[in-house]
DNA sequence: GCAATAATGATAGTATTACTATTATTATTG
DNA sequence: CAATAATAATAGTAATACTATCATTATTGC
């Protein structure tokens, strides 16, 4: 994507942090580098012990922007959606036929993510592989309803709710819009994850990106 | 499922345990309990130790039959699978029609899962719901590629090829068999689940099982 | 029936984690 | 330049995921 001349930066609830990463360098630099630390090692093996002295700070320091590392990683994940549907708008905004716009909206969702510079601080392509492999993890626990009350998952609902819309557009009769766009979005991480490391549960070919061209056909065939 | 007359156990390769769980009353117990518990509190919140106080044995005792909750999982998702497996192979033997046993195949993955009585201590309607919440956990970490050359999917990757090859055998220049297959079957837990949790990606209607009709929907008009 | 062996129980210990708490020091702001 | 806020340094805690040791109890082979 072409770079901007604003300097944009996206607005995250405060529900996610004890103090706004985005007011402070320190701040800034523990997402930066959250970012690179948990794709490197995952979530599991990533401490704030680990990030402080990568940072040059402590723990403590840390602490005082997130209350714990889960709400680190929701925060990063709720980041993460709402550069997609900032991404969404920009793509589909004065297309005119649905068809192409849900046609553009599955290629964002399925396609390989290519780094933005819009965003200084953060890696996009690295915090995509931590939503591959680890934000499943942020709604597959016991707190998740608590969470859900709290608006944890606002972004990601919002975002499947637009591109059902659109399919709602294209054929209103069709009854699952909702499972639809949640199983391709959910799905295409999956078969990135498959291609990566478990080979034999995908389709994978060199030349070409078969996950994307897989769930648009899917999608097509499937409202049609 | 009627119950059959002969005693069924489920075998489990030996990479999974140190001590076969299904060779003494302690092991069954171990796993009749695990099931129970993992199930209740999430595996997160599970250890060894309220294992064994619920069972009336010491932490010790368990790792000498596993040697981590980790590998006990895998267990648990392996006999699982060859479960679904031995499951299918029922279904579909002695159907002529590909279509049909396509249909019947993604019935048993989509479908909601009732209580098997043919195996004892194994409680399948828990062990079902495990999987959805806690089975993704077992591939989405750092030692995938270990854990995948020691065969701990194979199970899985078996069951996925199966029902790709009666897709190919109804439409043979289908190219994403595998990825439709684990799209399904990751997908319906992933519906389930927000069924419960997070209604707004999903499209429920209490009145009927909407996620089998939503994927077999899918399915065939794919690979038509 | 009994010795040998295996399985289990009881208990202790370790490194790490995910925090909380306290106090000193340094920056920022009015 | 005083007041306030932010950060650094350090210590401490309960829980976790194990490992280790040794005594006790079952099981099996002869």
């Amino acid at each position: 994507m072409e770079s901007l001349t604003s300097n944009l930066s996206i607005q995250i609830s405060d529900r996610f942090f004890v103090k706004n990463p985005d007011s402070s360098e320190i701040g800034q630099r523990i997402i930066e580098w959250s970012i690179i630390l948990i794709e490197e090692i995952g979530f599991e093996a990533f401490t704030f012990k680990k990030l402080a002295i990568q940072i040059g700070t402590t723990e403590a320091t840390i602490y005082r922007y997130f209350e714990s590392k889960h709400r680190l990683l929701l925060y990063l994940t709720c980041w993460y959606w709402s550069w997609m549907e900032y991404r969404l708008l920009f793509a589909i905004t004065n297309v005119e036929s649905a068809e192409e716009r849900l046609n553009r909206s599955i290629g964002l969702l399925t396609e390989v993510i290519e780094e933005d510079s819009n965003f200084s601080y953060v890696n996009e392509v690295k915090l995509n592989n931590i939503v591959i492999a680890e934000a499943s993890k942020s709604y597959l626990n016991k707190d998740v309803d608590k969470e859900n009350k709290e608006g944890a998952y606002l972004n990601y609902k919002k975002l499947v709710q637009r591109i059902s819309e659109i399919i709602l557009e294209i054929n209103p009769n069709y009854k699952y819009p909702h499972m639809l766009v949640s199983t391709v979005i959910e799905g295409a991480h999956l078969q990135r994850y498959f291609a990566e490391h478990l080979p034999g549960l995908t389709d994978t070919n060199s030349k070409e990106d078969s996950v994307a061209k897989f769930f648009k056909q899917m999608v097509f065939k499937s409202i049609e």
